[in-house]
DNA sequence: TAGGCCATGTAACCGGTTACATGATTAG
DNA sequence: CTAATCATGTAACCGGTTACATGGCCTA
């Protein structure tokens, strides 16, 4: 299955109404901010090519005081489309960090600079594991309690690891710069 | 930083000189493999670009019996331009899971779809923990190596809980599929 | 009164992938 | 004889981001 911004309205509809404004907050903040974060310039056009390829359709609510609002539904061929999506057995997770770029170049950087690297992944991992928090306290769904469980563990037994392993990273750094003074 | 071919490539060429075929090795196969995995059709004309930039040197070697080899190098400037650059306190990482999209909608799968989906992903799990093991075989490098144990934890970390919790993950699908059984 | 939220959408750009083009050597 | 490895590079395409355009309401 492809994890594009357009399975991802697809998701998103299968379980309830929205309208690309709901979708874009959802993706950034609620339950499906795991996947994908994305922007307006991606969701807006993907609703579109989703209506015309009859997986969803439209209706328009106008508001007092408010812009309109354009409502997707999921239609049955959309629902069918997901499911077959669901189905295919999932592609490798994409992983990519500049963390550990910066702990494999340790030597190269300056011991402060390293412990501020460090200190600023502990804080994204914080703010992930609050995150979850936040989503698991007002969720009941099943599937979505699970995925969170397991990212809550995932994500602190990383920042465990980190906690009591980040001294040796920092002691390359030191020992590489040690051995840059021996040497002028 | 920007994490992506430009400074896979300057990284790279920090340590050794290299040409664009041994990148995309190095790249995919050897011990920066945990970032990117980059092609030709990338690398190539990031390598120019580098070049045009002075950030990079190249000669070429003829060999007998085969193509000519581009070996690049890096300058100065390139140097001072990575260092800069990993100086920057690093921005999130980004993970992205199709499985995590199938297990949260795990009522709406199979359950030996779901099942199947689990096998994969502990075969790709697997598959990065031999990876990330071969790299630490032959690698003396200490910045590497701390990053390859980190690996290593969080991926085994995660195969464990996997493991010791999938049967949670399947009883969501056998009782929705109970659920709808009951209902017709 | 400044900034944030609601709400939709387009256009320019960018960083990548995939496929194509070429071609010799070597191992199975 | 076939497939893989070595080796470089281009062109078409694609899926996204960022910035722009518009505009009213509400809160600090």
């Amino acid at each position: 299955m492809g994890m594009n911004v357009r399975t991802l309205c697809l998701s998103i509809l299968y379980f309830q109404e929205a309208t690309g404004y709901e979708i874009r907050k959802l993706s950034t903040e609620g339950r499906f901010s795991h996947f994908v974060d994305a922007s307006f310039g991606s969701i807006y056009p993907a609703l579109g090519r989703l209506e015309q390829d009859g997986l969803v359709t439209s209706r328009e609510e106008t508001q007092i005081g408010k812009p309109a609002r354009k409502i997707f539904s999921i239609t049955e061929a959309g629902r069918q489309t997901f499911i077959e999506e669901l189905n295919q057995p999932p592609s490798q997770d994409v992983f990519r960090s500049e963390f550990l770029m910066i702990g494999m170049c340790a030597e190269l950087v300056d011991a402060p600079r390293i412990a501020a690297a460090i200190e600023t992944r502990l804080g994204q991992l914080d703010a992930e594991l609050e995150h979850i928090t936040s989503v698991l306290e007002d969720c009941e769904h099943p599937g979505t309690r699970w995925v969170c469980e397991y990212g809550l563990h995932c994500i602190s037994s990383s920042k465990d690891y980190l906690t009591k392993n980040r001294a040796r990273l920092e002691a390359i750094a030191e020992q590489a710069a040690a051995a840059r003074d021996a040497a002028e």
